[in-house]
DNA sequence: AGGCTAATGACAGCCACTGACAGTTGACGA
DNA sequence: TCGTCAACTGTCAGTGGCTGTCATTAGCCT
């Protein structure tokens, strides 16, 4: 049924996800800024200007994949159970997604292919600069998200967003260091996630020095 | 004794000047977008090469000041006494910062020409995350301010750069608010970040329900 | 005065990206 | 099965950011 009706839909997919795959290949190998579009569409057999019919520019066909899974992330907080104080609903559902990620993830590239292309995010300065950019875009919306949670209006109470950007500078640091250590494994960014957002309280206390633990 | 030598050295201030403020007044009456580096060069009688040579590039002239202000931030972060617990250093770091701005500022350009640029970048998206990314670069140094006052190794204790992300991910979701906001004076985002703060750790505490105080 | 060197201008060229128009190819009814 | 329509694609020309190169200018210093 599905695959029948709609060559052309099956076409545009394979056109897309072919552009994708070689996109996030090359730039993984030689680097984002040593790779031009033509040679990406070349490779592909497209002209150029089919390239910017599907992907707006050079930066959203490498951030493409992440796109999904921040998709993902926002309807799984939707689905925390409602007791849940907000706090710990953002905890577990990051925990949630790095456990659910390679089963998304497999469906447009492979898992190994999209953990390089996220460390090359990281080290790539333009790269880097429109991921933080969609990032606090994402945060924008689970801040509504979380209002709907506890029957707020984000604008005249400022807790929502208050812990949604203390939430996200956590986890973009912990992306960040994850970016820059060896390790490109899933285990091992699910375990700094984890790590780092249990000291996000201490850290705003007032005594370090008393306890080091 | 330090205006006659140099003659050289004061014609390079000049320009640079001249580049800067010409950028931004082109900028925030016609949109960054919609001005080309030819216009702001041709305005400055130079040629558009000599552009380059001041500024990498077209986004950082229009976060120079920014710049300034950001380290004397710093700066100023490390002449904060020592008894102070890291996220009160901060807090009161940021809020004598707003204070000691139209100074800093107006040894560049006219502070309300400063104001009008913030607000600017950030409804601007391609200078919006080239700001961000700065700013995660601006953390990674408070976080290891903040690790030498409290004496401990910034790689080995995640707490230095956990407050620094918590205070930093507040810092730019006020600057977006105020930016999309009517506002545009610094009483306004003086009293926006003071508030923002305060909520920090009640939104990261478990029962919101309980106390709307 | 004249040589040295930093600063600039002029030019050619690469690459990301866009608009316009023409050609091609599935979809779908007659 | 065929022709028509609409979607998709290729080609081309052009803009704008940015860089390397090289000749020229202009301040500096003896």
């Amino acid at each position: 049924m599905t695959d029948r009706i709609n060559l052309r839909e099956l076409k545009k997919e394979r056109t897309r996800n072919s552009l994708l795959r070689t996109a996030l290949e090359l730039f993984t190998t030689q680097g984002f800024d040593r790779t031009t579009v033509d040679e990406i569409a070349e490779v592909c057999e497209v002209s150029q200007r089919t390239f910017f019919r599907y992907f707006a520019n050079k930066e959203e066909v490498a951030l493409a994949v992440q796109q999904t899974v921040e998709s993902r992330f926002v309807a799984a907080l939707r689905e925390r159970p409602p007791e849940e104080n907000p706090f710990e609903a953002l905890r577990r559902t990051v925990l949630g997604t790095w456990d659910a990620m390679s089963r998304v993830v497999e469906e447009l590239v492979p898992l190994e292919l999209h953990m390089r292309t996220y460390q090359m995010i990281e080290s790539t300065p333009s790269l880097l600069a429109v991921h933080l950019r969609r990032s606090i875009e994402l945060e924008e919306e689970l801040a509504r998200v979380v209002a709907e949670r506890e029957g707020l209006d984000v604008d005249s109470d400022p807790r929502p967003r208050v812990a949604v950007a203390a939430f996200g500078g956590v986890m973009r640091m912990t992306g960040r260091l994850w970016g820059a250590g060896g390790d490109a494994s899933i285990d091992s960014i699910r375990a700094l996630t984890e790590s780092y957002l249990d000291h996000l309280r201490p850290s705003l206390a007032g005594q370090w020095r008393r306890d080091q633990g």
